[in-house]
DNA sequence: GATATTTATCGTCATTATGACGTTTATTAA
DNA sequence: TTAATAAACGTCATAATGACGATAAATATC
């Protein structure tokens, strides 16, 4: 006869703490002066005081990625964010404070005005520069490295960049996110060349005149084009 | 003051059960036949006898990751496989015995006379071809097709593909592998060219006749190029 | 109001990669 | 000897790439 699952589970978690399940985020933001991550000031013990992710514990009945979405929504104010499960942390010492599992989620964000001075709900937060980040508790410097090369894949076939960019943009704007995401140069000639060749790009009839005398050519994403291409199963490489 | 951590999560979890915390295993095999996947009679209810992944329960003092090499090695009798984490399954309801978050790993073996015949330790299990998988219980269908995109994902820029051939193996065995992860046919003839080109292929003085009655020259893969290559950033890619 | 300055934009060219084929080779079975 | 068959090799027009040089539009400066 068969046992069934949950005398299976009680029987061999009898004489065990349960483990428990987190989320963390890892909050990407870009603007002109390039790419960002947005950290906290840890709130409790341990540790507290320390720069970290936020993150939160998943509660018995709500989703994983619900728990993931409700942390992002508090902690930004915004709700329609890219968002994507990064990996599960699942070493035992990871967390001193017990053993926490924690699903670790990354986000993108336009940075504007309204959202670039964070500091909500209690929280101390903060943008800094990617290349700047400091040591963050735990593993959360681990977290951001490995979501910094899953935004640097996603990014090759993906027009994932566009989540990072005003509705309007310029093309120098696009080779500064594109060179910040590969920590790297690129030629701007080949550049442009490559991304309009992707017939994924609207060019509008506006100038931006902050950044030069000349002005650069506004455009715009085409997400029309975008999902028709993709259903072919198109790929957007740099 | 602040409370600290395990108090915070005390209180918050007083009231709740703990969410169990497991591992499911994607195990992908490749022979003359074709890729396959390994399922298995899921030998508890509830929905003992359907076709199930194999997995089990993470113990509060084990790492996620060795609970996964554990069930690998249990079902397998391998040590060394590529294994490598797929996605935290999350959803409230996606285990009808509970409130079960299952950590999803996905591996490749090669098959040969000793490991295709596996039928290990009381489990009843059955290699099946990649397009034939029957369905599975709960979410494992959806953790079989997300594997599967992951597998194409890395045989695009790694040559993963080799973990899956014997050590020495042919160019037309390299395109039936690599047709079998693609769902597609390639130009042979351009497959040959292109695979030669990344010079991470030894040509070997022998032939396999087992297919042909002129035989295909045998290779084997460089992995002290690879490696040299790869720190330079270097791509695998068809 | 001519000129310098600065960022943005457009153009060129040699080299390499790609896709779509046709042809030959080595072996064994008839 | 030849037919059959999978494996291996070769060709060519076209497209994509990388590395540059040159121009253009607007403002600031003399």
């Amino acid at each position: 006869m068969f046992k069934i699952k949950n005398s299976v589970i009680s029987s061999k978690y009898k004489n065990q703490e349960p483990i428990l399940l987190a989320v963390d985020c890892i909050i990407f933001g870009f603007d002109h002066e390039g790419l960002k991550l947005l950290i906290f000031k840890r709130e409790f013990e341990p540790l507290a005081g320390k720069w970290s992710l936020i993150g939160d514990f998943v509660n018995n009945d709500e989703n994983v990625e619900d728990a993931a979405y409700k942390v992002l929504k508090e902690t930004t104010g915004l709700e329609s964010l890219y968002v994507e499960q990064l990996h599960a942390f699942g070493k035992i010492e990871r967390d001193n404070g017990g053993r926490v599992v924690s699903i670790a989620y990354w986000s993108l964000i336009k940075l504007n005005d309204e959202n670039k001075n964070l500091n909500v709900a209690n929280h101390e937060a903060r943008w800094v520069d990617i290349n700047k980040v400091p040591t963050l508790i735990l593993d959360h410097n681990d977290m951001v490295k490995m979501a910094m090369g899953r935004l640097q894949d996603r990014a090759r076939f993906r027009p994932i960049g566009f989540e990072l960019l005003p509705d309007k943009f310029t093309l120098p704007q696009l080779l500064n996110l594109y060179e910040a995401i590969y920590q790297t140069k690129f030629d701007d000639r080949n550049f442009r060349r490559k991304i309009i060749k992707t017939g994924l790009l609207i060019k509008l009839d506006e100038k931006d005149k902050s950044t030069s005398k000349r002005g650069a050519i506004l455009y715009k994403f085409d997400y029309q084009q975008y999902n028709k291409l993709s259903k072919d199963g198109y790929l957007f490489e740099l």
